[in-house]
RNA sequence: CGGGGUGUAGCACAGUUGGCAGCGCGCCACGUUCGGGACGUGGAGGUCGGAAGUUCGAGUCUUCUCACCCCGACCA
């Protein structure tokens, strides 16, 4: 019940205890039998499916077309990129038989020894080796690029630790994976893929992101350079949200993919990933849900609009269904979803509280006392804020109701972050500040030791060196030696 | 892999010095209700995580084992 999620937002410690009844409660997501391994339930997989729908269409229009690859991948391409190995081979599930049979004691079934692989098969923990494989097959010439490729798959990484949605040992995601025929066309392409996603995040999620580089530590195994967007989230804990890796001529030397460019002379293609994955449901309900449930930014909810009818017996449900037909109908034509709850085994006080547990922007309620006084009763989840409004030309009213509420939730969102960052420039405020969580703005001198000693003292790490920061320059706060640009430091999902 | 915790009905839990297996929520049936999580009556539902031991008798005591959760290390 929605009620046992009060107060447990106040108190820190207990903000994963709320997050994870909250993803079950809201009807999001369950455990699976298998460790690590989550199940999503229709309405959880329903707000995926508006991501992907949203995010599908965003990635069409920059030329980009789906195709899909095989979840096993044969050891040795794994190990081509060495990199990459050293990165990913630590946390891999192996297939190593193809067989089962009968247990000969009659205990169920048995691997059947004799089935071993010649080469064990890993489940893909990304898709980069076997793409570049396929890749190597389908580029000749200058006139096969770009190649602009995505897909749409599980992957699976075996997590040590595991959190629904933020980190499951299988997720969703995309991961695009193009190759062009020059430097500066895969780092415009890494660009703008770190742009597209900060747009989604920010117009569809109501999410505010920071979008920065990755230092050589934090960077994707096997890439040049990794940019990232960085969301905050309430409890003031930083999320990775989104990132595209320009890969440079790393996977087309291991893969060996050449082109022949217009001078007859073969090439090697440049290469650039880009993913982002069910985590973002993650980052979505700790952005913005509250102690009554989850918080739908309008662009994404399933379900946009809730009627409910108050109604003592079957002829007044009838009288009331009456007036409310036409206004599904039109905005439905609106292009809004809606949802009229007529169901009798519950009660009007019940279906308010699921609907706000479940996130729903808008709910409409309609009652005897609205038919004949012409008004309904109008409710926003951001605010919970009910008004009574006429019942003409209400669904203008719910067209206007949900922009502000995508608007507002954004806007909130918004000052919690800024009121979450914070600038300092010495490390001893610096070790102060990080225990009150948010982002930390302050000088660093670029290395890798210094990183690692802020990681190891303050368990804060490098979150990213932003794009669109203030590039003053100054002192380290640790050695006191040169930095270009303040950088951000948090600690994180 | 370290540190802490929990395993009893679908869920959340109680169960005293060892003595008939329990409460709440949910579920099913009927009735009354219906403008903020309704109520009454009746009903179904259990290998007490597993194994071994102590005992006349174990949910309870002992040993072993398994699973899960939280905090670290690892990561999107």
């Amino acid at each position: 019940m929605a009620k046992e999620l009060k107060d447990l937002t106040k108190r820190a410690d207990d903000y994963s205890q709320w997050y994870n009844e909250l993803v079950i409660k809201a009807d999001l997501a369950e455990q699976s039998p298998v460790r690590g391994c989550m199940v999503i339930k229709p309405y959880g997989y329903a707000i995926w499916e508006k991501m992907q729908q949203t995010l599908d269409k965003m990635f069409k229009e920059t030329g980009v077309q789906n195709a899909y690859f095989p979840l096993l991948i044969p050891k040795s391409f794994l190990c081509r990129e060495a990199e990459h190995v050293e990165g990913f081979a630590k946390e891999c599930a192996v297939v190593t038989h193809y067989r089962l049979k009968n247990d000969p004691e009659g205990k169920g079934v048995v691997v059947d020894p004799e089935a071993k692989l010649e080469e064990e098969l890993i489940i893909r923990p990304t898709s980069e080796t076997i793409i570049w494989g396929t890749y190597k097959n389908w580029i000749h010439s200058y006139r096969d690029l770009p190649l602009l490729i995505n897909q749409w798959a599980n992957v699976m990484r075996w997590e040590m630790r595991t959190r629904m949605f933020l980190r499951t040992a299988e997720f969703l995601w995309q991961e695009g994976h193009c190759a062009h025929a020059t430097a500066e066309e895969s780092e415009a392409r890494t660009v703008q893929m770190i742009n597209l996603y900060a747009a989604f995040a920010e117009k569809y999620m109501a999410m505010p992101v920071i979008k920065g580089v990755k230092s050589a530590n934090e960077r994707f195994a096997g890439a040049l350079n990794t940019y990232t967007i960085e969301a905050m989230m309430q409890d003031g804990k930083a999320l990775q949200a989104g990132t595209s890796h320009n890969l440079g001529q790393n996977f087309a030397k291991a893969f060996d993919v050449t082109f022949v460019n217009k001078e007859n002379k073969p090439e090697l293609v440049w290469a650039n990933s880009w993913g982002v994955s069910t985590r973002l449901m993650g980052a979505l309900i700790m952005t913005h849900s509250d102690d009554n449930g989850l918080v739908l930014p309008p662009h994404l909810a399933p379900i946009q609009v809730v009627i409910i009818p108050i109604y003592k017996n079957a002829d007044q449900l009838a009288e009331i269904s009456k007036h409310v037909e036409p206004i599904i109908i039109k905005l439905k034509e609106m292009g809004i979803s809606v949802k009229y709850d007529d169901a009798e085994n519950r009660r009007p006080g019940f279906k308010f509280a699921d609907y706000e547990l479940k996130g729903v922007p808008v709910r409409l309620a309609i009652g005897a006392r609205d038919i004949e006084n012409g008004t309904v009763e109008v409710m926003r989840r951001d605010t919970l804020e009910k008004s009574e409004e006429k019942l003409e030309g209400i669904e203008a009213r719910v067209r206007d109701l949900l922009e502000e509420i995508q608007e507002n939730i954004y806007k909130k969102a918004l000052a919690h972050r800024d009121s979450l960052t914070r600038t300092v420039d010495t490390y001893e405020e610096f070790k102060k500040e990080i225990e009150k969580g948010g982002f930390i703005l302050a000088h660093w001198d670029g290395t890798e030791e210094t990183e690692l000693k802020i990681k190891e003292e303050t368990k804060a790490t490098l979150r990213c060196i932003p794009l669109d920061g203030d590039t003053t320059p100054g002192k380290c706060m640790v050695t006191g030696k040169p930095s270009k640009q303040r950088v951000i430091f948090a600690r994180n999902y």
